[in-house]
DNA sequence: GATCGCTAAATTGCGTGCAATCGATCGAGC
DNA sequence: GCTCGATCGATTGCACGCAATTTAGCGATC
């Protein structure tokens, strides 16, 4: 594997995971460091980066991780609901049989994994949810949606975000699934689509309710 | 300036000028000294090059043009139709009143410029047509809607588009162009959604009607 | 006491050299 | 004659070093 690649998703990595703070600096020596290699191939990633919108870079001044604002969120979900929308659209008449059952299968486990008590995973959650949701772009089959999907679902915000649904959040989000299975097995891409675009703009309400809008910076 | 930022503007302008084929190598070498630069700033500006999806960078293999073919075309088009939507709707209730009124100087300088005859200027047309669409996209202050559109805009086939358009085409675009400064005008955002939705749409038919099909790769 | 200018340390920008990897050509074996 | 394998050339990947630029700290002046 090559040396770039490593640093590239080591700092990603490291921004989704709140390792790295919004606003803080990412100097090349530091970052070299940390991955174990020279500054040439940190700043072909942090180029990268750039590109992806995850941090942003000044010339002489260096990298920083990006920051959101309030707006920003706003204009983010739903950039994001129209996406996931048509992506949901291109993939009712492409998805195969045996991606809607494990589409159906996930949204058992998720099922499982979102129900309030000991056995609640939150984590689970986020990671079937993620295959979930996968699914449906690979099955739109279009390179560069999911290229900007990724530039807007990548965020620490976006990625940590069933922590802040309720229980009730978390059931709705479920049943949004069951529909989108629904609409898939149906060939419906008008109702794929809606159903896409009401889970994404829920989540965006659920989202912005729980940010106070004078901190966008953590978590 | 910095040689990253001209190695890239190169680069760019290149490919998207026809100067480069798709498809073409871009070996490092060979640009380093086109730009009068060493290597390196020409590897971190092809890395930005490969996220904006214009070059396809594959490990010790070097850089290539990227390549279309129809099916990519349409998805792309589809793409921008679905953001140049979302950005006049945005724009719809953001933008201001001088900006309108440029647009509207805009129309009518494109549609002298687009009347058939000696005094027809296609490249001109092209200048004001990226101007207006410039300005929708500004109006809609989304900093990662408008790189996202760049990326599904800035293609060697779309920037030359004018010149496949037959003199109905074009009045036609113009007419679009009328109807969008009208309904930003009423600030309409449903309107201007829909408006922009059919232009890029009537573009997208004109563009793969005159592609052969089999020949994806030049101009 | 505050502002401006200067100096120095730290950091980025970029050129260069060398090792690693890929592709092509040539030769051997079937 | 064709396929498979090895060597060589070319190119990319990466580390390092120096020049350029920025910023922080300090002192002088108003």
């Amino acid at each position: 594997m090559r040396a770039v690649d490593r640093a590239y998703s080591l700092i990603r990595e490291g921004i989704l995971a709140g390792r790295h703070e919004p606003g803080e600096r990412l100097g090349e020596a530091e970052l070299a460091e940390l991955t174990e290699t020279s500054r040439t191939p940190i700043r072909e990633a942090l180029r990268q980066l750039e590109m992806e919108g995850l941090v942003e870079v000044l010339p002489h001044r260096g990298a920083r991780v990006a920051e959101w604002t309030a707006a920003d969120l706003e204009e983010i979900y739903d950039l994001r609901a129209m996406l996931e929308a048509f992506a949901a659209e291109r993939a009712a008449s492409r998805i195969e049989p045996k991606d809607i059952d494990r589409m159906a299968e996930l949204c058992e486990f998720m099922e499982r994994a979102a129900r309030p008590g000991a056995t609640q995973d939150l984590d689970r959650v986020a990671e079937l949810n993620a295959e979930f949701h996968g699914l449906v772009r690979a099955a739109a089959a279009s390179t560069r949606l999911v290229t900007m999907l990724n530039a807007v679902v990548q965020l620490p915000l976006v990625v940590r975000t069933f922590q802040r649904y309720s229980p009730a959040d978390l059931a709705r989000s479920c049943a949004h699934h069951r529909d989108l299975v629904a609409a898939l097995r149906a060939g419906d891409a008008l109702w794929a689509q809606s159903v896409m675009r009401s889970h994404v703009l829920a989540a965006k309400a659920v989202l912005l309710r729980s940010v106070d809008p004078s901190e966008t910076r953590n978590s």
